[in-house]
DNA sequence: CGTAAATTTGCGTGACGCGCAAAATGGTTG
DNA sequence: CAACCATTTTGCGCGTCACGCAAATTTACG
């Protein structure tokens, strides 16, 4: 999670101020409500011109989403790196566990971003883009030709069911999200277990049908 | 798909203007690209004032995408409407069917809102109304009590199932989307098996589970 | 008709996104 | 250290936009 990894000052001042701005955003909007949050006053706050601001962000909600969208990205890299023991619905699982399991302090945030329209919108790119990571992690695992269907509906599956239990989450202070995490996409385990790399071809024949016209 | 059902003149007045905007907005799109209309161009092409035009859409994306947006929303009353004789996934297949029958010869449009970020994030908004409409049918049709993840899990696994087919339906001339619609929620029918109100209780005994911490 | 309600319109204001070019800062080489 | 190039920051300006407000226009109804 840090930064400072090798790179040159100026790569380095260069995410501090992305940082500084999405902090300062953030911030902001929490203490003021987003329609309240002037491009400039973003700009005040990370020290830095607000010329400077769209040097970096196009707009506020998409200054506020970034960090969260950097983080829904991995998910993909997640499920590649989990052992090849493990069942498919299994190592999907544990990825999404592990992308969220640092999520929980971080509440006001993912409630800000569900509830305004504007950052819900902007978030929705974002989880696009993890729905194609996760696809491409599923299709590799189970080796589907390509032009299969399987892997984007399951990884939609995936991820549209952790939406719902972000939701939920969101409602509900009493809920713990691994937990509905896990049972949420225990509902999904028969999709999966259709087309396992493992235990594989459990299901009917009309797996790889693809392209024929009705 | 008519507007004078029995509604005052000024009712009518308002739809006609609210259409005519939104099919000035499409085709001015269509004809020079999004990033070239103006609101001023889409206010004048509905003879109407420019001001006139943020009475009804406060942006551009929004009025394009105005009437997929409607024609979403009537996705649960589908479902609801089907019989009851009908397998649950049955029934959201048969719905899902009627609503994109009709949209086959819009599909330059359906292809400018997937293809366009700013089009793109507005649909979102659309497709979550669509989501939690029908996760309120299938709630309805299988009984589910309060608080049941279920109903929300399968919306949106065949909402984003839908999403799929569009997508690959766009990049494919020679795919027939209804048959590949059919064969992508085929992917999702295990999931809905398990709780299906006719041949109910199927599955494992973890269903019901909610509520509870790790 | 005439009056009340709703809709349209024009205008003004504050804000935004971004292209452009000058200034500032970082990196590199002799 | 100094000179030089690359990158980033900054200020400025332009065209656009969303929206509040109040006047003008249109509709509804007695």
């Amino acid at each position: 999670m840090e930064d400072g990894d090798c790179l040159s000052l100026r790569e380095r001042k260069k995410l501090a101020t992305r940082e500084a701005l999405n902090v300062a955003a953030v911030r902001l909007a929490l203490e003021v409500g987003l329609e309240n949050v002037r491009v400039a006053d973003i700009a005040y706050a990370a020290d830095v011109s607000p010329r400077t601001f769209n040097n970096y962000f196009s707009s506020v909600p998409e200054a506020i989403v970034a960090l969260a969208a950097e983080r829904a990205m991995t998910l993909g890299e997640l499920v590649r790196r989990r052992p090849r023991t493990e069942q498919l619905a299994e190592a999907v699982t544990n990825a999404l566990v592990e992308v969220h399991a640092s999520q929980e302090y971080q509440k006001e945030l993912v409630r800000m971003i569900i509830t305004t329209p504007l950052l819900r919108a902007e978030f929705f790119k974002t989880i696009i883009a993890r729905d194609n990571a996760l696809a491409g992690a599923i299709a590799e695992r189970v080796g589907s030709p390509p032009g299969d269907l399987f892997p984007q509906i399951l990884a939609a599956a995936y991820s549209s069911a952790t939406r719902v239990v972000t939701h939920r989450w969101l409602q509900d202070d009493s809920v713990d999200f691994i937990a509905v995490l896990r049972e949420a996409v225990g509902l999904i385990a028969p999709m999966a277990a259709a087309r396992d790399s493992n235990g594989r071809a459990k299901a009917k024949d009309n797996n790889r049908a693809q392209g024929h016209a009705a």
